[in-house]
DNA sequence: CACCTAACGTAATCATTCT
DNA sequence: AGAATGATTACGTTAGGTG
């Protein structure tokens, strides 16, 4: 019920990605890594792709779907070190969460997504890949890319209706 | 059909880049 | 410092496969 506007009329595009099945020995790896860690950073989730053979997307997705049902027990948060010792300056920086590196994308490349986001800014899996093979991007990277899109896009429009009615309770005392 | 779970949506937030 | 925007998270929904 959260997501209403691709079955109002721009259904065309439903494809969903087809669901993966994960082998026995997928699982038997991934069940292990989230005992470990359940919230493995960029190169981890990487090397498990690479190891189970599957994109990363699929893992990052896996541990989402799994941190969701089985509620692990963990709080890392921000794990800080006690350690304050700034005597220390030769020690890895590397405490801070791995993430992806944050892509930056072409003036030419926003045009085309920004295109194909007014065409359909619910494009199905094919769609997400066709663009991802034009702008040479992954395809996951396209689907974050409209999340956002779509996500920035409501923000403005609630922001735009309460600007609204704010001036409209500055209106009449000029005029 | 019921159950499990991959795929996918939103909302909030973190983090980086740029002005 | 703050605006833009990419990345990650929690949580909820949709849909495919199986007993």
């Amino acid at each position: 019920m959260a997501q209403d506007s691709p079955s109002d009329k721009t259904m065309v595009t439903k494809c969903r990605r087809s669901r993966t099945s994960f082998t026995e020995d997928q699982l038997k790896i991934l069940v292990q890594a989230f005992s470990q860690n359940p919230y493995p950073g960029y190169t981890a989730k990487q090397r498990l792709a690479v190891e189970i053979n599957t994109e990363e997307s699929r893992i990052q997705i896996w541990f989402q779907n799994r941190r969701a049902r089985h509620g692990f027990l963990e709080r890392p948060k921000k794990n800080l070190d006690s350690s304050k010792d700034h005597t220390s300056p030769k020690e890895k920086i590397q405490d801070g969460r791995d993430r992806r590196c944050r892509t930056s994308y072409s003036s030419s490349q926003l045009q085309t997504l920004k295109n194909a986001f007014t065409e359909n800014p619910y494009p199905g899996i094919d769609s997400r890949e066709q663009l991802a093979e034009e702008i040479g991007v992954p395809e996951s990277r396209v689907q974050i890319w409209f999340q956002n899109r779509r996500s920035r896009l409501r923000i403005q429009r609630k922001r735009g209706l309460e600007e609204a009615s704010d001036q409209r309770q500055n209106q009449g005392q000029d005029l």
